[in-house]
DNA sequence: GTGAAAGCGCTAACAC
DNA sequence: GTGTTAGCGCTTTCAC
């Protein structure tokens, strides 16, 4: 292995004087080989493996008005959720040479703005927000910045740009209508807060629709906002059983809640689904894993994040350009909590 | 092929006109506001807000050479040690006005020079790196371009610039020597793949130190490597049980593998820890949740990806110019099931 | 297939 | 406190 030396800094110049050739051979060979004869290229590449040459982005991207740089803006990196989502991101954009300025926002649209304002100073080829909920600064920002905007999780009718994810709605009612067919007739339903945040709350509709549908009318306190913790899913557990003795299924807008649940059935031996019936949303690893099986809707995540990253790939080069929405369908899994 | 209108973007220059000043108190006016007198920065501040202008990170970063970008690269994103490191990075750089790009290797050291590579382009302030084993290339370039380096996760002797973590090895060695306290005399450890992870191999190493210590020799079988996965671990405490029929205790280089089992036992009547102790490593937010709760070792991940973002600041600054190793201690929490 | 010239939008250095 | 000058290291453009 050639042992690069070490030199404060190799700038193109320098690897073009040591190849002999003109600054502009050295950049074509960076991005475009093929436009640039065999024997030159390999005379640039040994020079290049020999100084340790790495191109400064921050040129190209400030000539060219645009970099090689995804933003990508979650809630939280601490759900699958948005972890399968970058997944799916990462294994289109990480073989094309982008890189990927990652943000969370603890659930603030604030934050999401500020990280969104930052981001933009680097001239992103593209920006990916989770759901559709964000501030008319935040979009005022991405327009003015003429970005390729692509938005996961949800689906819309009237998308701003690109949209890729599912109707959290449907997928609600028909897990609601599911347990409804099953034969449970007083169904809680429980989901973290709907501030800011369209998938919570059109989980929590698709749920009251169904309701409807099977002319059930959830008295109040029947459904319940908690935070997204396992404990929040077992104290729900205990509110909703003592609110209402005669309950017979409890399905929750999160597996994570689910989970809480069970574990706390098992800590009183509440028998589930004879005693209780549990119900989730997300289809985690660990759902098929506890005790009994959770009955559940799976997601597919990494395909959104794929699918999206694809989708504004096709955007940046022209091949898209008009408002497109994906929607990739969801399963009910059934297993024995319900 | 039709492309979007090249619609000329707000400038600095721009900026500077509308005000009536000139770009450097712009310039000034953004990147240190108690330099530029209230009023002027008052009427910059208007006509930054009436035109939308996002300072061009591009331009700045190459005339200074360097950007507020930090490069965080980390095994993955799917446990909650990544998240929770990258969550103190982030507690440090967001407030400070840093971008963060962010990369996930799958384990793999090749992957790993590859994005460390990527991001060079950037010039970033400063590297994040995970663990103390990379590729001699990853490390010489990262050399070359002079960025600061932090490396989380691990300690050593023998730092190559900044470390924040703490021993694994010393970790393990008092849990297991806690088990041989706690009266188990047939001990199994379970991790996951130790190549290019030190993490995996001093936690190994610790048990291995424990027992011997002990005056235990572990039968060749009585360790066993295993995926990162919860299935995992429920067929290690299989394989182990009818391997060694007296065996009373299994530790777990990781809590999702010690989940994993311990929802074995339950599915199998077997006693936890009666029948057989079980321990893990890690203090998942489950862990303590599920049942029997589990007796594991906390780490503080949070505070390490903290103090490795302050420090590194200590050093883009010059307050900070020799190697240094900060170590935080980590604590056994005795729970039920062992 | 290759190179020379021009300049992207900022900021360091220095003047006022 | 504020402005002027000079370039950072690439890529665009166009010529050869």
């Amino acid at each position: 292995m050639p042992k690069p030396k070490q030199v404060s800094r190799v700038t193109m110049q320098d690897v073009a004087r040591l190849a002999g050739v003109g600054t502009m051979t050295v950049s074509r060979a960076l991005r475009s080989p093929e436009k640039v004869a065999a024997g030159t290229r390999k005379k640039i590449q040994k020079v290049i493996e020999s100084t340790g040459f790495v191109a400064d982005a921050n040129a190209g991207g400030l000539k060219s008005g645009k970099s090689r740089l995804i933003a990508a803006v979650f809630p939280t990196f601490g759900t699958s959720a948005s972890i399968e989502t970058i997944e799916g991101i990462r294994s289109v954009f990480g073989p094309a040479g982008y890189e990927i300025l990652m943000g969370d926002t603890h659930y603030e649209m604030k934050e999401e703005e500020r990280i969104v304002l930052g981001a933009l100073r680097w001239r992103p080829a593209g920006i990916i927000l989770a759901g559709l909920t964000h501030s008319a600064k935040t979009l005022q920002a991405i327009k003015n910045a003429q970005v390729p905007l692509a938005e996961v999780w949800s689906v819309t009718d009237d998308p701003r740009d690109i949209v890729v994810g599912f109707s959290h709605r449907d997928a609600s009612y028909t897990m609601a209508r599911s347990l409804v067919e099953w034969g449970y007739k007083k169904i809680a339903y429980v989901h973290i807060s709907t501030v800011d945040n369209e998938r919570a709350r059109t989980r929590r509709d698709g749920y009251l629709m169904a309701m409807q549908a099977s002319g059930i009318v959830p008295e109040p306190g029947m459904y319940l906002e908690v935070p997204l913790t396992y404990k929040a899913g077992a104290e729900a557990l205990v509110t909703l059983r003592s609110r209402f003795p005669n309950l017979d299924a409890i399905f929750f807008g999160s597996d994570q809640l689910a989970v809480g649940a069970l574990l706390e059935c098992q800590r009183r031996g509440i028998k589930v689904p004879d005693d209780i019936a549990i119900a989730g949303f997300d289809d985690l690893d660990l759902s098929s894993q506890i005790i009994p099986a959770l009955t559940t809707i799976k997601t597919r995540l990494f395909e959104v994040g794929r699918r999206a990253a694809e989708l504004l790939i096709g955007r940046m080069e022209g091949r898209i350009n008009t408002p497109i929405v994906e929607s990739w369908p969801q399963e009910i899994i059934r297993r024995e909590s319900a």
